[in-house]
RNA sequence: CGGGGUGUGGCGCAGUUGGUAGCGCGCCUGGUUUGGGACCAGGAGGCCGGGAGUUCAAGUCUCCCCUCCCCGACCA
């Protein structure tokens, strides 16, 4: 039994000043978890009991699925990633450390290679497959930022599995397993979650999927369809190809503009001096051309031109997740004078394309159709071109998605507007290939005795991130409000007696033949606390069921309430325990 | 890494023109209270984020560094 009166816990009056997010002000509030170091969390009895309660559910389904349990060190030798490269790849959020010899260590962000390794250790034949194993573990990311409580920390706790499999079919039904298993996880956590399509991106994978929970605080942006259950991450929507435009229109011309360095200045200009029959300039006619420069792996680099409406913002995550593993930055003014025919705020296309002199690749966003017409530079200071038609006066080496989705985009599948929402990774699964089976030599024998590289697959539950997504959904201006399955006790037993009285005794002997009945108690059992106190600090820690011994006691009868539908029933001493043991089981 | 804010007992905060630190909550002792964060009396607890400087004197002024929070960049 939790004793109140014992149990190490110091609930807050007033919010910590530090905290912004509800999970992070309540959990410290309510005296679930202390901060302890930038980024990094002491769980205090009542959390680390939470903590606990995921974790099991989490391992429990992993099990179920066939996956199993393994444990590495988080310390790891830098060797291991140096051949993956991710030594330097991994870049500044990697901890690393020396011992005492001055050998170069790094603390865990991932452990894809030591996984690979084990099963590389253990394994050779196709007969050993599939497997998948799993671990749950004290990850550690050197974060730029660290916010939000245990939303973004430094070190958090992860549970991360891999799928090793002989062929492509077979990654797929292990990838399945694992999504199904997750759907499972995230159903009895009670945390809603929608499935996004994610970028595989520099991993080199090919299918990708992110379990967001919709919540507001969340970093990561998707869209959703108003009408029919598409989703995606931001950059990896892709958008249906418009129809091309088959209006005429007049021959281009090229006009001066002067003192008009920026697309609003531009339309404003046109309107007063060239202004359209039929209705005003918009930024929407008008083409944007930004330049960016590629860098290849081995160190090339190449100069890129990308032309969108005007009236639309450029997403590089997006464009930099289709030209993977290029790294692309805007050029900047050295590469500018490399190119003395681009001239800034005034370029336009007709100079632009392999095929053209300047042998500058250029692309269009798809929304650049085939026909359609646009104003755009004239690749000479202070003027533009009107009229400019998409393959009559232009022609652009390809398309690709390169503008930021905004809400009201036409939905992929079903062309309904897109809706843009925000929402918090909790899960994410993943194909990887054979990417790091390759690099770390990861084969078996075929069944014809022939060597074949294994393929994987990754997959993440963030756990100790799961618990602040729970608290961000279940809570409200006053507490907390768990729910059942990881509530840190059954039920909360409020004694508002003073010691030695009939309330206290009573109150004890029903706390205890509610734990002999096999619930988890937390019994308020504080001396010469005001009920008021108790009450507060109930609602606050947030166990779905309260039971109140008190007053009510004199009419025979005990208060049962339910912190989530905020009821207060007062139901006779002799069923409480009855009562409260069937809520229990019933798992709601 | 850029922009903005912030840092003073465990928590929340005040601190004037520079003059040797205070309030509320919490904690301890005694007493009175007990249905919505009680009351009275008496206590304990502070390298005022760190360093350097100006000054007879620095929480307060100057410079440098750091922390935390927010926005952005970044984030298998």
């Amino acid at each position: 039994m939790l004793r109140l009166s014992q149990l190490f816990v110091r609930t807050l009056r007033d919010d910590p000043s530090d905290a912004e997010v509800p999970s992070h002000r309540l959990l410290v509030r309510a005296g679930y978890i202390r901060r302890a170091a930038p980024g990094g969390y002491t769980w205090l009895p009542l959390g680390w009991r939470v903590l606990r309660k995921v974790e099991d559910i989490v391992r429990q389904e992993m099990d179920a699925m066939g996956a199993q349990e393994v444990h590495f060190p988080a310390l790891l030798p830098r060797d291991v990633y140096e051949a993956t490269g991710r030594w330097t790849e991994y870049g500044d959020n990697l901890f690393r450390l020396k011992d005492r010899k001055g050998a170069d260590f790094l603390l865990g962000p991932t452990h894809e290679e030591m996984f690979t390794l084990l099963v590389k250790d253990m394994y050779s034949s196709y007969k050993d497959l599939p497997v998948s194993l799993y671990q749950i573990q004290t990850k550690y990311r050197d974060e730029a930022r660290p916010r939000a409580g245990l939303l973004r920390g430094r070190e958090f706790l992860m549970k991360d599995s891999y799928s090793f499999d002989i062929d492509d079919d077979a990654l797929a039904v292990s990838y399945a397993q694992h999504r199904d298993a997750y759907e499972r996880i995230f159903a009895r956590l009670q945390l809603p979650y929608v499935i996004v399509k994610a970028m595989s991106g520099a991993m080199g994978g090919s299918m990708s999927e992110e379990f967001l929970a919709p919540i507001e605080v969340g970093e990561d942006t998707f869209v959703r369809c108003s009408a029919c259950d598409y989703s995606a991450n931001t950059e990896a929507v892709t958008t249906s190809v418009p129809t091309a435009d088959s209006n005429t229109y007049d021959a281009s011309s090229t006009i001066a503009t002067p003192n008009c360095p920026t697309i609003a200045t531009l339309v404003d200009f046109l309107n007063e001096n060239h202004p359209r029959t039929d209705r005003p300039w918009q930024a929407s006619d008008t083409l944007k051309n930004v330049v960016l420069r590629l860098r290849q792996p081995d160190g090339s680099t190449e100069t890129l031109v990308i032309g969108v409406p005007g009236d639309r913002e450029v997403d590089m995550k997006r464009i930099e997740a289709q030209l993977s593993p290029a790294e692309v930055e805007p050029l900047d003014d050295a590469g500018f004078a490399q190119h003395r025919t681009l001239i800034r705020g005034y370029i336009g296309p007709q100079i632009l394309g392999s095929t053209s002199d300047s042998g500058i690749r250029y692309l269009v966003d798809p929304s650049v159709v085939h026909g359609s017409a646009w104003v755009t530079g004239a690749n000479t200071k202070d003027t533009h071109v009107i009229h400019l038609v998409h393959g009559r006066d232009f022609t652009a080496d390809g398309t690709i998605e390169a503008v930021e989705v905004a809400a009201g985009d036409p939905c992929p599948n079903c062309a309904a507007p897109l809706e843009i929402a925000r929402g918090i990774e909790i899960g994410h699964v993943f194909q990887l290939g054979r990417k790091y089976a390759d690099k770390l030599g990861l084969t078996v024998l075929d069944h014809n005795g022939k060597q074949v590289v294994v393929t994987m697959g990754s997959y993440g539950i963030g756990v100790s991130r799961a618990v602040a997504s729970i608290a961000e959904v279940f809570h409200d201006d006053i507490g907390l409000k768990w729910p059942r399955a990881i509530a840190p006790a059954d039920v909360h037993v409020v004694v508002t007696g003073k010691n030695g009285d009939d309330i206290t005794i009573a109150g004890e002997k029903i706390a205890a033949e509610l734990e002999a009945q096999g619930l988890e108690v937390l019994i308020d059992d504080r001396n010469g606390v005001s009920p008021g106190v108790k009450f507060k600090d109930a609602e606050l820690i947030g166990i779905p069921t309260i039971l109140v011994v008190g007053k009510s006691l004199a009419e025979g009868n005990v208060e049962l309430r339910d912190r989530h539908a905020g009821t207060n029933e007062a139901i006779p001493v002799a069923d409480a325990v009855t009562r409260v043991v069937a809520l229990a089981r019933s798992g709601q």
